[in-house]
DNA sequence: TTGTAATCAGACAAATTTGTCTGATTTATG
DNA sequence: CATAAATCAGACAAATTTGTCTGATTACAA
């Protein structure tokens, strides 16, 4: 299923995305996400919240309420959210499971999987929800199910 | 936890590369293999039973049984070990999780990530058994916990 | 042939992740 | 003030992954 980021950090990724895509000033309802990407209601209502919790999402409750980007997507980036949703474990573990990989006792992809793993990171911490809101408008990108 | 690779999976690229070191011909017990690496007695029977179904070990029953390698350690990739356990979900699957990323409708991680995806596929299939255990056999390495 | 040490098979249990339900609270509007 | 529409909170359920137990089968050796 997932590959590489847990599913809920794939549908925190996709709704901070689609949350990024509106104008600013506007608020996004849990219901009009689910209507737009493939993420149960109530569970993207939980995952929201918890992006309001960490201070990437603004909430506001009542008739005309719903979720918001709590800074300017540019200054968003998809580390932050990972970050947020599935910690930083992927820094930091050796890729074979190996306990004493990185004291000391490399396993033999150490290297060289760090060197691709610093690549995940630049490109996770490069693009920011700017970015991605922007690309996703050009034809040939969708984000609909 | 784990990071790219489910943890069945770790114990399988572990024991595999402890089946490795072994001299050939020597069979390696589940009971040997839980008290040098850091897996459960039955779940790692459970992944050595599998690993044999797939055609990637051979076991013996019996006094003196155990596991072995069905084919000389150079001959056996990560990837065979990889795709026996956690399928080939990696290949193709969108990083960001959207469904119709791939056919032409592509997430703006697409390209960026297709490189390096290809990067670690290659890591994957270029490395094999016989290297690891080559390696790892080497001061500074330790596949201990 | 009997005992021992191993894999094998399948049911079961625990833990984690994912998903659901219900009711409370908040905000805007008629 | 009453109603509607939204978040919020927490308990619960389902699914998946991880781990455990028991007994059957097999192979060797005394």
């Amino acid at each position: 299923m997932s590959i590489f980021f847990s599913r809920q950090c794939e549908y925190a990724l996709q709704s901070a995305i689609y949350i990024a895509k509106k104008p600013v000033g506007e608020w996004t309802t849990v219901k009009e996400l689910t209507g737009h990407l493939n993420v149960p209601y109530h569970f993207s209502g939980k995952i929201l919240q918890n992006l309001s919790r960490k201070g990437i999402l603004v909430s506001m409750k009542g008739t005309h309420g719903g979720f918001a980007l709590a800074k300017p997507a540019k200054e968003v980036t998809l580390l932050d959210i990972v970050d947020a949703v599935d910690g930083s474990a992927f820094h930091k573990n050796c890729i074979l499971g190996f306990p004493r990989c990185g004291d000391g006792h490399e396993c033999s992809l150490h290297d060289q999987w760090g060197i691709l793993r610093e690549k995940i990171y630049q490109m996770l911490i490069k693009k920011t929800l700017g970015d991605l809101a922007r690309d996703m408008n050009k034809p040939g990108y969708s984000i609909l199910p």
